[in-house]
RNA sequence: GGGUCGGUGCCCGAGCGGCUAAAGGGGGCGGACUGUAAAUCCGCUGGCUAACGUCUACGUAGGUUCGAAUCCUACCCGGCCCA
């Protein structure tokens, strides 16, 4: 109420792609403030990956700001439409989730994500697609079918590169999108958020709202958050990605993994930092690249876990890495007094996952133990308490016999 | 339905009877370098074993052979072309 029209749309237009369209955006705001209606801001979920990284969060960020201006959020699990897949995946066949596991996943997923977004039963509504998609019978099915031409699918991207690959496309990939469309008639969604790789599937919902005789959502893309390795998307499959549930040594550490050059990106879309203030922490001349990637780390983790455990992050991470010292915090493993080799003593404390990689990290001299670098696996030790073991940069135990 | 090509390790991809735990690349891991990285360079990259070895692995199931990822048969899955 005390932001102008103007000055919310603007604040919701960064950090995004595009907006379809932004005029109407501006329309429906107003005509919400007047009529002193919540909008419904749609967001779909996959129920088949319930972890959330930081990836997830450039969307649910912006869902929050929609929730601070006083709208709803509505999440829709799509428990139905997970039988099917996102053809914007890799895979095209995905094994079917039990009930169960679908409301466990829900459950992760809500817990995760209460992280970022306001959880009062007035900010958030939650819904499953199969309440409505489960109904359809095969006349209906038709109908919605009938709104979608081949040569208008086989536009969309994803499609025509597997198509002309020669990679297999089910006929009931078709159906997805249209199955999420239908999701925002039922819904009667205002607005729906998504990555740039949902555009396709939510300007479906926006056409399907219109031959449902419905005003038309607007749609919102973020840009898809880049990976640890900088050059694919972040996800859990490809191992790129920082979780929301990761602890803060790890999350800091990770951030402090990616390349100079990605700091801008993580920046504008992870932080709240002014666009000002991001072009002089990204400016080499102007700080030194490192600084400023510790304060985004430190930027991030405290959204998670509070200014002090970033803070203590910063420190271990500076500790072990620059200076080579081991962290405050090292897992503890019971061992008897008994003589082993370095292999069974790597083994025991889960340093490493089997004999050969013990040996192959001995003979590529990263083992140490009490500081004195270990050659050769099948030397005897025997194991006291006190005793700390390193592998590699990132991997320690200490030993405690009992 | 017919024809044809194909299914190889985490991924891509070579191999097309023994020298193949399977070239090469990617990824990952370790080391050096550094500003934490990135880039670069070097090394490693199936399990068990102290080791000799041994087990598992080239779509699935059988078969031929002293010996098969490599040949044969059936089946499953996919691409393309024809209908």
């Amino acid at each position: 109420m005390s932001k102008t029209i103007i000055e919310q749309v603007q604040s919701l237009k960064r950090g995004t792609v595009e907006i379809f369209t932004e005029a109407e955006l501006a329309e429906k705001l107003s005509n919400a403030a007047k009529e002193k209606r919540q909008l419904r801001i749609k967001l779909g979920l996959d129920p088949t990956s319930p972890d959330i990284h930081l990836g997830h969060t450039v969307v649910l960020r912006k869902m929050r700001q929609f929730q601070d201006l006083g709208h709803k959020a509505v999440l829709i699990i799509g428990d139905y439409t997970a039988r099917i897949g996102d053809p914007t995946g890799q895979n095209t066949t995905r094994p079917m989730l039990s009930p169960e596991q679908i409301e466990k996943n829900a459950q992760t997923y809500f817990e995760q994500a209460g992280k970022i977004l306001d959880t009062s039963p007035d900010k958030l509504e939650v819904r499953y697609n199969s309440e409505w998609l489960s109904k359809l019978n095969l006349a209906e099915l038709i109908k919605l079918a009938s709104n979608m031409t081949v040569a208008r699918m086989l536009e969309r991207d994803t499609f025509e590169i597997r198509h002309k690959a020669g990679d297999a496309i089910g006929v009931h990939e078709f159906l997805y999108p249209l199955m999420q469309g239908y999701d925002s008639v039922v819904i009667k969604s205002d607005v729906e958020l998504g990555g740039t790789d949902q555009t396709f599937n939510n300007l479906v919902g926006r056409d399907l709202q219109r031959t449902y005789g419905q005003q038309a959502q607007i749609v919102i893309t973020v840009p898809i958050l880049v990976g640890l390795d900088g050059k694919e998307k972040m996800s859990k499959s490809k191992g790129n990605y920082i979780g929301v549930t990761d602890e803060p040594n790890d999350m800091f550490g990770k951030v402090m993994s990616i390349n100079d050059g990605l700091m801008e990106n993580y920046f504008t879309l992870l932080t709240d930092l002014p666009v000002e203030k991001i072009a002089e922490l990204t400016n080499s001349q102007k700080t030194h690249p490192k600084e400023a990637k510790v304060l985004l780390a430190k930027t991030i983790v405290s959204q998670f876990y509070g200014k002090a455990a970033a803070d203590s992050a910063a420190e271990q991470f500076e500790k072990v890495f620059a200076q080579k010292q081991l962290p405050d915090e090292i897992p503890e493993f019971k061992l008897a007094a008994e003589p082993t080799s370095v292999k069974q003593l790597l083994l025991a404390c889960k340093l490493v996952e089997t004999g050969g990689e013990a040996k192959r990290m001995c003979a590529q001299s990263a083992v140490m133990i009490d500081g004195q670098k270990i050659t050769d696996s099948n030397a005897q030790t025997t194991p006291k308490t006190g005793m700390t073991i390193q592998v590699g940069k990132r991997k320690f135990a200490r030993i405690k016999i009992g």
